[in-house]
DNA sequence: GCCAACGTTGGC
DNA sequence: GCCAACGTTGGC
């Protein structure tokens, strides 16, 4: 079983938004960065973890715990043209972009960067490397058991 | 709004 | 293949 941090911005899909979905699962949509996209066609099984993260927002930091909800599928926004997420580069018989959903287990409070940051056996967690922009990271197993365990103080 | 850091594009 | 220019991410 493998771990995974995945970013949303709050203004796109709140983890309150993923909680009042059907099922509380999002497909993972607009993902058009390659490395991220590896890791949800290539490396997600069903049931992974995952820590639900709001980024570009007031308080970033993790919200929430999930799970990988589903195998790989084509992400259906490359296709509609009236989609930000738009792909005129990409082919049906031969899709670019591939997504999985994501179900909420748990909302928890916001473990915000700040107490992140001052946790120092977090230090090598790849979200809180300097000028890390991607929005799915892989997570080590003693960095999910740790986080959980801070989730679940204050 | 600013800006550092990074990924992508395209000319050569 | 190199690399400058550009666009995007995302914290602050």
């Amino acid at each position: 079983m493998n771990y995974w941090l995945m970013k949303s911005e709050p203004s796109e899909v709140s983890v309150d938004d993923a909680l009042s979905a059907p099922k509380s699962t999002v497909a993972w949509t607009g993902v058009r960065n390659y490395q991220a996209r590896n890791y949800m066609r290539d490396l997600m099984r069903v049931d992974d973890g995952v820590l639900f993260y709001h980024s570009s927002c007031a308080e970033p930091g993790v919200v929430g715990i999930g799970r990988v909800a589903s195998t790989p599928y084509p992400d259906p926004t490359q296709f509609d043209k009236k989609s930000h997420y738009y792909d005129a580069g990409s082919k049906k018989e031969e899709p670019r972009w591939q997504l999985v959903d994501v179900q909420i287990l748990k909302k928890t409070r916001t473990l915000g960067l700040p107490e992140l940051r001052s946790v120092a056996a977090l230090e090598d967690m790849i979200v809180l490397k300097k000028g890390n922009r991607l929005s799915i990271t892989p997570v080590e197993a003693k960095h999910w058991r740790l986080i959980l365990k801070l989730l679940d103080q204050k």
